[in-house]
DNA sequence: CTGGCCGATATGTCCGAGTAAAGGGAGACC
DNA sequence: GGTCTCCCTTTACTCGGACATATCGGCCAG
């Protein structure tokens, strides 16, 4: 601990590492310093390593244990208290809140829950939000779409049509398609649930993928409505999307049951 | 900018204090300094006084502007890139974020929304997602509600009674008339949403306060979706809250008109 | 036994130096 | 003339260490 920047000591068992193995693709929280350590304490948090009311008493204490110096510990922590995962206080130590308090739907909260083994109760209750947030998004998209929003969706959809829901490309094509929704809702609340509901499709559409070796076709699901959405039909376009998301719960569910 | 602690310098006219005069009750984010300042530029950012694209360059330049140090200054920073208002990057500076990647959810950024004087755009926004979400909150919560649940709610309901929504008091009992019920869903990302969801509930009281002196009685309304939850009667309770916020809309509409 | 004082402790704040990355311009090449 | 590459400057990033402040728990007086 002797030396300043970041080559020296790659020996430290316990090290924090800012590039982490990060594909560069998923470049989530970590391409920082303090980014990659609130990734670590985020899901060492989320994976229910530190439980609600522990305590991560010991700012040098930790920091030496990271390897890293005290600032970048302390700007990890506020990112996380920015997220109410944690609540610091002098004399008191810095504990973790309880569940309650957290952010689930922050995106990063998000990726850390689905980072190590995700709890099967959590993404039942994502896809829950997807089915009450979707068809009635769906409807409204089709009352106020703009012609761009349209092609994004027909755009999502094409790649879709292309590629498969066996490869990232076309899981990503699944979730830019029901982002596209959203968008067209012209309503800033429900886009800020795209992360959210983005991340109950991926993981859904896992389950699916493990349940069945040749998945239905979802295709035809999402161009019905895409093409209510398209011809500004409310009505349809709720029911369809609601139809859409009881095929997929009908598709996973035999896998999500305990 | 010689001495070291707290006590000095209080000419500085940008200078940021930790109390804020802050009623001691409403402690949002503002005890600490970094959290402060995090206030300070959330409220600016969010009140468009930057806007998207904007760079706050200059870290140095910045604290001493706010007669902060460098570190708090930065932590702040730390604070707002975890909720998506702004990012930095080396040479390029800080930018505030495009408004799609801002976490609108996030209590924190809701409170500094509705800091300044608040978009009334936004506001129907988040009425929007109470009404999606609500009726099928209370259904799920028909399905599910312990019986302490149901205590809470009927807890919340006397409240209501007792007091009324022309002071605080009252506002909150509403709001944590509906924060039960998303909790009686047993959902977590649902109670996530308690926050957004309760400042709808606030502002939009707040605007119905505006539009009549003497505004319709809220209690009976209530109740219907209490008892039904109460006898589990998921159908009901569905219906009761569509029927509420139906009428909330009602008597907010002429003032929520442009 | 009750109440308020007080010290130990962990977070909060400040500072200044050194590191690394990225944008933008100068120069070379096509 | 247009485009590409390389380098330099600018800016954020990281570090270490010092001092300030708030809070908890025990101690002492009443």
């Amino acid at each position: 601990m002797t030396d300043h920047g970041g080559d020296g000591a790659a020996a430290q068992p316990t090290s924090v590492e800012p590039a982490e193995a990060a594909p560069r693709a998923a470049r989530g929280t970590g391409r920082r310093l303090h980014g990659a350590i609130a990734h670590k304490l985020g899901t060492a948090i989320l994976s229910g390593q530190y439980q609600p009311g522990d305590v991560l008493t010991g700012e040098v204490a930790f920091s030496e244990a990271l390897d890293v110096s005290r600032s970048a510990y302390r700007e990890a922590i506020q990112v996380l208290s920015a997220k109410g995962l944690v609540e610091s206080r002098p004399k008191a130590g810095t504990r973790v809140l309880p569940r309650t308090r957290w952010n689930l739907l922050d995106p990063d909260v998000l990726a850390w829950a689905f980072g190590g083994s995700p709890d099967l109760n959590f993404i039942r209750n994502l896809f829950e939000l997807r089915a009450i947030v979707e068809p009635a998004a769906a409807r409204l998209a089709a009352e106020r779409r703009t012609r761009e929003d349209v092609r994004l969706i027909k755009d999502a959809l094409g790649r879709m049509r292309r590629l498969t829901l066996s490869n990232d490309e076309g899981r990503a094509a699944d979730r830019d398609f029901h982002t596209a929704i959203l968008r067209a809702t012209q309503n800033d609340a429900l886009v800020t649930l795209s992360a959210s509901i983005g991340a109950a499709v991926s993981w859904t559409t896992r389950f699916k993928m493990r349940a069945r070796d040749l998945p239905r076709n979802p295709v035809p699901d999402h161009a019905r409505v895409a093409d209510a959405i398209a011809a500004s039909d409310p009505q349809a376009a709720e029911d369809a999307m609601r139809q859409l998301v009881e095929l997929a719960l009908e598709d996973t569910r035999s896998s999500m049951e305990d």
